[in-house]
DNA sequence: ATGGACAATGTTTTT
DNA sequence: CATTGTCCAT
């Protein structure tokens, strides 16, 4: 135990052997935060001799637990047993599932995920009468999720607008839907965790006496429902170990606020403060281009990364004649560097912002024959036939679940059509009852009262299927997963529904098969276990290690990993920093921060790949080069040349390094305005949000940026030659 | 009730 | 361009 701390540099010692009380880690990247984190848990159980029992540890992701937890297994020298580590969802719907007699729902509530969720927001959109084609589903779920996030239920939703008005309505009814589904959504699991602890003093008191100590992995990702429920946790020790990096902050769109890194300073003022900055992954040679890129984003406390690992190779930058031409001198690179043998497939990462991007990457490698593996993207939850399998399973679980009884009544097609289910739901709503209980009734006692509201034909399909239904409850605590599974898919032949003899069906099948695999490894009767399981798995959760295949990835995906060589694809003006944040200036900030994420996933060689040319809305459009890629000095980059066809190049674009002004050589970037053309009072349109007034312009980096109200919107920072405003006579 | 043809629509990131 | 939804014919 001693000797492993001694391993330790002077910062990851004072951090791992800090005393009592709050302690905030602000650990640069390959700053071996994981070590500490786990180091710091086997020291307090070895050395401290604080009981497993009383210690959580919260990630946010599946992967970090279970990494954590072998971690920590390893230096203990076997399982720590009774410690508390998972992911913040799983440990709110553990500790909600323990406590729901506090809480309107009940512990068998199953969890909606994203899909399921704008069905929801959809059916809550019907119920209040409400146009979908006015009000998106996506938008107004972003706004419950975001006022979620802030712990704002539907009563004390700010109401500003007609739009606000309508969220407020919907989210209310939403809110309805789910306890009446007996169904939580993923912010739910925070939320209510946040408001047991703040309303229940008696609860609150049992967990923030059980837990002594709190440790935190990723802390800039927080939102405003995971810092309450943390402070709610650490109220009665005060030990609160939490570890993070606001340059890595990128889910702000998600709710994340890299704010609590200051607000954790402003509540526990006491708290010691903790700076990692040797790096122990990347060469100085990234670093150097990392902290160049970073340096440019302001406010931000200025950590400087050093190594013991050397200069390394020079970072490789390549301008590529479209996207294509990216994919293929990244095959061909790759190809070249494996040639001599001393780099393995799996050495490869490519990264690119959007997974749209991955397409003619997976292209070129398939041509080249080199194997690869897509990380996310095709998720694999989000399959028609897996989510069927899991809808059977929840419905079996817990029949109240009308989401999932609306995706499997009629699949495979049993005869009960729209017009059947409806009358089925709307003789439920007269009877008081859900439909899947009355479909029950139905299944047990065919002559149910009032049943015949609903015509012969129809009646006999729904009594077929509640009878099914009815069998399957009966068993379902004494079955395990698997065997249950087994027993519903048999049951509807779901088999030769899906595997129509084509190879897609051949596919779709074998994914059940996969799903099946996952299911044989729970050994317990029941089913809330795997259902837990399958609702908070992320598809990210499903790399695997060592296969021999680069590996295809999003930035936002390639957190917490790192790979010898990494390419970073599609560094152009509107792909990176994607074209949705211009006009968001803190969105603009946190593109940047991804770029350095993927900067600094790279130990050995990075290539930095953007290109003259980009396929968009299926037509190759001319595009600049990303901005960030402005912030790096020359002297840090090599320039490569294309490896193997050469390119046609158009004139100048030989020596563009000189001179990759993107205003002049690209057309399609405006010129820049010489004086303001935005006068304050000037009255604007916006092909997003409408009318606005302009309150504010200046001139700046050879732009205008312009301030603009606009009616229930609120306040715009807009970049006068990006947005597309008009000025109104 | 189901499947095909056509049209519109819209492109970020995901626990 | 490619996916998604809508309408229509069976």
């Amino acid at each position: 135990m001693m000797h492993l701390i001694e391993k330790l540099n002077p910062q990851q010692q004072q951090a791992v052997t800090a005393g009592l009380g709050p302690v905030l880690v602000m650990a640069g990247p390959g700053s071996g935060k994981t070590r500490v984190l786990t180091s710091r848990i086997a020291y307090l159980i070895g050395e401290m001799g604080v009981r497993p029992y009383n210690i959580l540890a919260v990630t946010f992701t599946n992967k970090a637990a279970r990494e954590m937890a072998n971690r920590v297994t390893d230096l203990l020298g076997g399982v720590a047993p009774g410690l508390t580590l998972g992911t913040f969802h799983a440990t709110c719907a553990r500790l909600l599932r323990r406590e729901a007699q506090h809480l309107p729902f009940d512990d068998n509530f199953v969890i909606y995920d994203q899909d399921d969720q704008l069905d929801l927001v959809k059916r809550a959109l019907a119920d209040l009468n409400l146009d979908e084609k006015r009000h998106r589903p996506p938008v107004v779920h972003n706004a419950i999720s975001n006022a979620k996030n802030e712990l704002i239920l539907p009563d004390a939703y700010p109401v500003q607008s007609y739009l606000d008005e309508v969220v407020r309505r919907v989210y209310k009814r939403y809110q309805e839907l789910l306890l009446s589904n007996n169904a939580l959504d993923f912010d739910d699991l925070l939320l209510w965790t946040a408001y047991l602890l703040e309303e229940n003093a008696s609860v609150r008191e049992k967990y923030a006496r059980r837990f002594e100590h709190i440790l935190v992995d990723e802390f800039q990702d927080t939102n405003q429902a995971q810092y309450r429920l943390l402070r709610h946790l650490s109220s009665f020790h005060r030990n609160l170990f939490v570890v993070g990096d606001a340059d890595q902050s990128i889910y702000r769109w998600r709710g994340a606020d890299y704010r609590n890194v200051l607000r954790f300073q402003k509540d526990f003022a006491d708290a010691q403060v903790i700076l990692l900055e040797q790096n122990y992954r990347s060469t100085q040679a990234i670093l150097d281009v990392a902290m160049a890129v970073i340096d440019q984003n302001p406010q931000r406390i200025r950590k400087h990364l050093f190594t013991e690992r050397g200069a390394g190779q020079k970072v490789v930058l390549f301008e590529a004649y479209d996207d294509r031409k990216e994919a293929e001198f990244v095959v061909d690179t790759i190809r070249s560097l494996t040639a001599r043998g001393r780099m393995g497939l799996s050495d490869f990462a490519v990264m690119y912002r959007t997974n749209a991007q991955s397409r003619l990457l997976e292209e070129a490698f398939l041509q080249a024959g080199i194997p690869y593996k897509l990380v996310g993207a095709q998720r694999f939850y989000g399959r028609r036939e897996i989510k069927d399998v899991i809808a059977y399973l929840r419905l079996v679980h817990n029949p109240n679940d009308e989401i999932s009884l609306t995706r499997v009544i009629n699949a495979p097609t049993r005869g009960i059509g729209e017009k059947t289910f409806l009358s089925l739901r709307t003789l439920a709503l007269r009877l008081e009852t859900s439909p899947g209980a009355l479909l029950l009734e139905m299944g047990r006692n065919p002559e149910a009262p009032a049943a015949d509201a609903i015509n012969s034909r129809a009646r006999a399909a729904l009594v077929n299927f509640g009878d099914l239904l009815r069998n399957w409850v009966a068993v379902k605590d004494s079955l395990t997963p698997l065997a249950m599974m087994e027993r519903v898919l048999e049951d509807v032949h779901y088999r030769s529904y899906i595997d129509d003899g084509t190879d897609e069906g051949r596919d779709r099948w074998e994914n059940v098969l996969e799903l099946r695999r996952l299911a044989a490894e729970f050994q317990q009767p029941g089913l809330d276990a795997f259902l837990e399981r399958v609702a908070l798995v992320s598809d990210q959760d499903t790399l695997e290690g060592t296969t021999n295949a680069a590996t295809l990835l999003t930035l936002h995906a390639a957190k917490g990993l790192e790979f010898p060589v990494v390419f970073i694809t599609g560094l152009n003006d509107g792909t990176l920093p994607h074209s949705r944040s211009f006009d968001d200036p803190e969105a603009m900030l946190e593109e940047c921060r991804l770029f350095y994420v993927g900067i600094t996933r790279a130990k050995d060689r990075l290539y930095l790949i953007f290109s003259q040319n980009r396929t968009a809305y299926g037509f190759s459009e001319p595009v600049a080069p990303s901005r960030f890629l402005d912030y790096i000095p020359y002297d840090l980059l090599d320039e490569a040349q294309p490896t193997r066809s050469r390119q046609p190049r158009k004139g100048q674009g030989e020596r563009r390094l000189e001179r990759w002004d993107a205003a002049e050589v690209i057309p399609s970037r405006p010129a820049a305005p010489v004086e303001r053309r935005y006068q304050p009072g000037m009255r604007v349109h916006h092909p997003s949000w409408g009318e606005g007034m302009v309150l504010n312009s200046k001139l700046q980096d050879g732009d205008e940026i312009v301030d603009v109200h606009f009616a229930g919107v609120g306040l715009k920072r807009l970049v006068a030659s990006l947005a597309r405003l008009e000025i109104k006579v």
